[in-house]
DNA sequence: AATCAATTTTCACTGGATGGCAATACCCCA
DNA sequence: TGGGGTATTGCCATCCAGTGAAAATTGATT
């Protein structure tokens, strides 16, 4: 975190995650974990339970709010590249079979998915819009902090999750890495052989992401707000 | 809004609100959406950049950060409604090949979308978890408003969307309205008897959503962070 | 009723938040 | 190139908004 100009500020959106991440918590726990006095602490909720960033429940606790909910979910259909990563996400679910995956540097050391494509097998890894994960010990949080080499794609066995192999390769906007683009599969599934081929597809993908053209419609979970909302489907 | 504590903490919400709603925002442009001095909004912008609930693109504007999609995706994820609902919502999209909607009351004059279940027609509805639409004019706004006449059903054909019928059934928590469960549908897909149909089939389902039994694993677009990310699917 | 912990209110105090203003940066046009 | 206009950033005097200790209230338990 960067030297912060308002305390006050700071302090309020600390409290804002503490009741995030914990679900429901009471005013003197809150208070404990920001390590500040319950009476400024109680002051400062009722600021963000004021604009419903979060509320209390019959207990008193406070839980989050329909303000943090919708301001989540406009800042990830504001997201340019989930946009823009949409048809790439597709083919690699339609020549793989496979869930796939972009994800940023969240806050801290943790790597966030804003998008998903999920996998067409029966069993199939899922997770979810908006997840953490730690940068270290994943793929994608190993391409986030830069470790492929030339744009290639890393892989991780035994990561963060079990049973799953992860593969993962950069989403460069000139030098820097944008974002992550990556494939988890049951590891029953892949031999050292798939591996390299979702490899390779996964790095030509990604390179095609930004400077790609503009998009049509999103095909991921994270709907565009634009989308014609009577939907209809190719043929099977 | 209530009487609010905390003015530094309200001006830099809104600020943040400010930035989320428009996705791309200059200083001095969300300095007077505010109604704050340019170097009051820097200084209160630098703070949720801080804390990443904002950053800065190349040009110098402003966007979301990755922290407010992960407080918002975390907040979902807790919503005890979203967990107890999934199972009427997949009942109702298996009974009537329709979209299933949850929603809440939102920010100001708004209901929220916390919940989806896609139809399974290939001509059908489609919106997005996070999305708000105004209370006035719709069938789930009506219900959250209190509108529906003992508990029973609401319907609204040519409401806030063109070529949809709208039928939405309020989920009690005694005599609250906690929330509305509500299906849309194509126009010209439905006569008189169906919406009646359906209209019933709503009150049942949301009637069952408190006091369910605990959950198994939801079924809707937002999935329990407690999934097995190895997702084995039911033979078809 | 007594006890304890949580929550809420009160209020003296002060330093953190403010905004006006100056400096700087940037863009556009003649 | 110079001028004009706007945006951005930094500085600083000012003051009141934010703070937290302490008291009061509430709620749960024995």
């Amino acid at each position: 975190m960067a030297e912060s100009p308002t305390r006050t500020v700071d302090r309020a959106l600390s409290l804002l995650g503490i009741v995030c991440d914990r679900g429901v918590v009471s005013l003197v726990e809150a208070a404990r974990d920001a390590d500040l006095s319950p009476s400024t602490a109680l002051r400062l909720l009722r600021t963000l339970e004021a604009q419903d960033f979060i509320r209390r429940d019959g207990d008193g606790r406070y839980t989050p709010g329909v303000r943090i909910v919708q301001l989540g979910a406009l800042a990830l259909s504001n997201e340019p590249l989930v946009a823009l990563a949409g048809d790439a996400m597709a083919r690699m679910v339609e020549a793989t079979g496979e869930s796939c995956y972009l994800s940023v540097r969240g806050a801290g050391q943790s790597a966030l998915y804003i998008a998903i494509v999920e996998g067409t097998h029966s069993v199939r890894h899922a997770s979810w819009v908006g997840r953490s994960i730690p940068l270290k010990g994943s793929a994608a949080g190993a391409v986030l902090r830069g470790e492929s080499k030339d744009g290639g794609y890393i892989v991780v066995k035994q990561g963060v999750e079990e049973d799953v192999t992860a593969i993962a390769a950069p989403v460069l906007a000139g030098k820097r890495v944008a974002a992550a683009l990556s494939s988890v599969i049951p590891s029953y599934r892949v031999g050292d052989e798939q591996i390299e081929r979702i490899g390779r597809l996964l790095v030509r993908e990604a390179s095609s992401i930004i400077g790609a053209p503009p998009p049509g419609s999103p095909t991921t979970t994270s709907a565009s707000p634009q989308e014609n909302p009577l939907r209809k489907e190719p043929p099977p």
